[in-house]
DNA sequence: CGGCATCCGGGAAGATACTG
DNA sequence: CAGTATCTTCCCGGATGCCG
């Protein structure tokens, strides 16, 4: 947490409100968007600056110092060989997750959203989590598993629940893999699958029936009309 | 919004991700808390100002400037005699309200917490209706009147459901007069109303077996161990 | 390479005073 | 009452360099 140089004590808004709170401790500029892109699991220093791009270094440090101090997230040490050291969210840190899925669907809604701008792969699956409407996902069962960068992930829709993490799919029926950005507008619907392929932003491998349905089941929310 | 002096556009996470973009528009120091106190309806910038010490005005003229820019806040003169200007949420700004509410009931479990500051009656208000739990609310019927200040606010629990607004009750069984975090407090039962009572900081008239049964309701959540 | 300290420039936040 | 103008403080973000 950042310190008052007078007082020596974090800076609040002292105000007793929960969401006042809230804010002193996640509100700082980036410090939700590291949470978002732990809340896959572990990840190194330098996995959350490739994946938040106008992040710096130092400011890093400073959010993960914040946030280790709030209770938020915790440094672990990965046991030998690996003897890496890695940051992860604490059980209240993942409680957090709403927060971030609510956001989303909120803000997806702006008629100022830009979609052309870069997609996390973690950006990617949350998104998946916060659109997924089990209203829709009668009878489909389907798992994916998606390549992005070096990345893997999975998500599966079955008995009308949808689950996905970071790793190797189990038993997937299709593999897509490409910018997770384009990944995503193709599945919601924005850009055609086959342009994408013919320009190789995305390779897919599989069944291309389970991924229509898959595809099927996700519809941005509308605009809100400004 | 804020603009950049060089691209003359306002500064961003430059990122698709909804949760970005939902902190490009309200990720702003004070955004959040300017649109909690929005959230019961319209407000004069000078309730603003009481509502929220320590945001000085120049700092809520750019925020409301912002806000209304991003399509969430909007300005209204109100017909004469009244003539006056307020702000109020547009329906897709009434929506970030689970936003807010989600972050109340999480930073309520921060142990770093100090319910010892001052809370806004509309906090009061909003942390009620977070913390509501229709399961415990089973066979309450209660209609509460709020009087904070100069301004009045009520809630009612019927049929397992809450309710609350700004303005008089319709057929209160309790009045609650005195300040928000107290009575907020002692509902949680975190403070004694006959202590509240005896330092004139609380005062109640009607019945007091019904304002027992209303805050039978609530709980707080745990803190997170830290 | 990963993590962290330090310096610097620009800009946002905060306090105060002032105006219609 | 509803803001605006001004000034100061401090945070953000970039660059650099140190150390394991």
């Amino acid at each position: 947490m950042k310190l008052d140089k007078i007082t020596n004590k974090p800076r609040r808004y002292e105000d007793a409100c929960g969401t006042a709170h809230a804010l002193d401790l996640i509100g700082e500029r980036w410090a939700l968007l590291v949470i978002r892109e732990l809340i896959l699991g572990p990840r190194r220093f330098g996995d959350l600056r490739a994946d938040l791009p106008g992040l710096s270094a130092n400011v890093l440090t400073q959010r993960l110092e914040g946030l280790e101090a709030a209770g938020i997230v915790r440094r672990r040490k990965l046991a030998p060989p690996a003897s890496v050291q890695v940051y992860e969210l604490t059980d209240w840190g993942r409680e957090a997750e709403p927060i971030v899925l609510h956001m989303g669907r909120w803000g997806a809604r702006s008629p100022l959203q830009d979609p052309n701008f870069p997609l996390s792969a973690v950006s990617m699956m949350l998104s998946l989590r916060a659109m997924f409407d089990p209203g829709r996902a009668d009878g489909v069962d389907v798992t994916i598993a998606f390549r992005c960068g070096d990345g893997a992930y999975w998500v599966s829709v079955r008995d009308r629940v949808l689950r996905g993490e970071r790793g190797e799919a189990p038993g997937a029926d299709v593999t897509l893999a490409g910018d997770p950005g384009a990944i995503t507008g193709m599945i919601y619907g924005l850009r055609s699958l086959p342009e994408l392929e013919r320009e190789g932003i995305v390779t897919v491998s599989g069944d291309r029936e389970a991924l229509a349905r898959f595809a099927a089941i996700f519809e941005l929310p509308p605009k809100a009309c400004s």
